[in-house]
Formats: structure tokens, C-alpha cells, sequence
DNA sequence: AAAAAGTAATTCACAAGTAAATTATCTTAG
DNA sequence: CTAAGATAATTTACTTGTGAATTACTTTTT
């Protein structure tokens, strides 16, 4: 009753009754606690070598043994393929990552970690599971399950399309 | 068990065992669902001429009936000031929100939605719960009250600060 | 086998965001 | 009252992101 959110149910209920609010009341919060969880994120990474968006690379290619194509590495971070040249770019000159042309398609290219780039991804996955371990204490383990599989199911059916 | 988030905790247990992945199946989740809800939201809006940006100021002043300031919008809609600054100057070449000084206190200005802004968002905020109830389609009624009050206990404790 | 079509990464020209400085105004302390 | 200190919006200089070419291949068709 007391997030932003509940104020905005409130207000728009009243100005339009008809309307059924109810996805809002999930979808709204969604979106706002992302946006204020990477906003906590970006705070928590102030002082390290990397953005945001820069350690989103540096995560995925982290739990990606043999590395991953460009392109694979814009549909796990959900970005622009301009955008993720720019963040190897940036990556590649700060040493945390390598890039070599494939043998078998030489149109692509593979991206891998230095020893550099593993370990700084794996401080700043550790620091990254304390931030949102402090988010969701408010709930017990139990509900943290639960809300995790709520959202699985949302999730799945347009995390590939 | 299928959607994207799963797979990278699968990964990140074998590299790192001894880690506590319970939250990231929950924060993941939320991050992961937030992006690709605004990228929804973004391709509906796309023939429409405002951004999702300045959607979401258009729907702040849509629930406000005297209009804000814009520091309050910067907090609505989690910005920076100077974003909002752009927002308003685009939004008010386009006719759709006026800037007017306060008396009161003339460092602050009230912004309000011109007639044909008030419609427009009224117009793409059914648009989106459309967009929104389709994401949560997967969800029972009662699933999604669950999901949006678990939410909203995440969201209070943090969404002033 | 050559031409056409398709695909991956990158580049380009531009749009949008940001932090820090600036301008204008109000508040408060001496 | 006046100077010093806040505060609100904006401007500025710069960074980052984007969609639409472009480049460099590979695959398919004829």
C-alpha cells in the first residue's frame, strides 16, 4: 500500500474506474524495481573499472566456458549489436577480453575473458549477489522462490521472440 | 526451467558452487523481464510520436491532475534532471505539456498536459496495459496479486531512498 | 562456377543520456 | 537589510546508444 506504484493504482483508478489495473500492479513494479536495482548496481560499480552494461558482457561471457559470438552476447544482454561492438571495443582496450576471428566462418568472431577479465567478473558477481541479497530481504527464502517462479513463467514464453 | 535465467544459474553453480544463487533467481528475473518489457513497450510505441521516455512523463502528469514539477518527475520517472529537462522541451515543441513559472516561487515551474497531450496518454496507457496484461497472460488472477504484493514488499523499503 | 542472396560484425551519422557548471531565485544568519 | 548559502531548472561538454549503411565473408541458386 505504501510504493510508488500503489499511489499510482490510486490515481489512475480514480481517473479512469473502467480500467482493470491489475497487470499494473505487477508489471509496473517490475519495471520500477529494475530500474532502481540498476541504478544500485551503477552506485556499487562507481569505483571499478567497468559500467553496467560493460560487466553484463564481462558476466555472460564469464559463465560462457568457450566464449560466445558477438551476436550471442547481444541477445543475452538484450541490447543493439552497435552497442555491443562498442562495449568489446572499449573491453578489448582495457584488456579484459580477447578477440579472435573463427577458423570454420571467418565473418565471425569469437570473444573470450583474460585471466584479468575472469577474475575482475567474478568480484563483481560476488559484489553484485550482495546488492540484490540486500534488495530482497525482505522476503524468506521461501518467497524468494516463489517470486522467482512467477516470474519464470512470465519470462518464458518471450525470452526468445 | 527454460527461460534464460535458469540457464545462467546453471552456470554460475557449476563455476562456482559454494555461491547463494537464490536471489539472482529472483533479481535476475525482474532485470531480465524489465528489459525485454520496455522493448515491448518501445515497438509499440514506435509508430506513435513520443518515446517510452516521454511516455512515462506524459503518464506521471496523466495521474497528477495539477500538473508537477519537474524535480517531482525526475523522481516519477527515476531520470536525471537534465533527461527531464530534454523530455519537457521535446514534449513541449510537440504541444503536448505546458511549462508555466509558479508564483510562489519562481526558480519552479509547473508543467501540465495541453489537451491533446491528456488524450494522448490516455490513448497509449490503454495501449499499454493491453501490452502488459498480454505479458502476464501465463499468470492466474490470483498469481498475479501474489506476484504484485511480494513486489510491492521488495519495492517499499527502497523506493524512496 | 558465377551470380544472387544471406549473414556477422562493424562503421557512420545522429539522437539521447549524463555529471558538472551556470543562472535565477529564495532563505537564513549576522 | 545584505551577504552567504540553498535550491530548481537549465545549459554545456561529453559519453553512450541507435538504426541504417557498409564490409567481409559464406551459402544457395541457376
Amino acid at each position: 500500500m505504501s510504493d510508488a506504484v500503489s499511489r499510482f493504482l490510486h490515481s489512475w483508478t480514480r481517473l479512469h474506474p473502467d480500467l482493470d489495473l491489475s497487470t499494473m500492479a505487477a508489471v509496473g513494479r517490475v519495471l520500477r524495481l529494475a530500474a532502481l536495482m540498476n541504478n544500485i548496481t551503477e552506485d556499487g560499480l562507481a569505483d571499478t573499472e567497468v559500467t553496467r552494461p560493460e560487466f553484463e558482457v564481462l558476466a555472460a561471457l564469464r559463465r560462457s566456458p568457450d566464449g560466445l559470438r558477438p551476436r550471442q552476447l547481444t541477445r543475452e544482454t538484450i541490447a543493439s549489436g552497435a552497442a555491443t561492438t562498442k562495449r568489446l571495443t572499449r573491453l578489448e582496450a582495457a584488456g579484459l577480453i580477447t578477440r579472435t576471428p573463427l577458423e570454420r566462418d571467418r565473418r565471425e568472431i569469437q570473444v573470450r575473458l583474460t585471466d584479468r577479465g575472469s577474475a575482475l567478473a567474478d568480484t563483481l558477481f560476488a559484489d553484485q549477489l550482495d546488492r540484490e541479497a540486500a534488495v530482497l530481504a525482505p522476503l524468506t527464502t521461501d518467497e524468494r522462490a516463489q517470486l522467482a517462479s512467477l516470474l519464470s513463467r512470465v519470462l518464458t514464453p518471450i525470452d526468445r521472440a
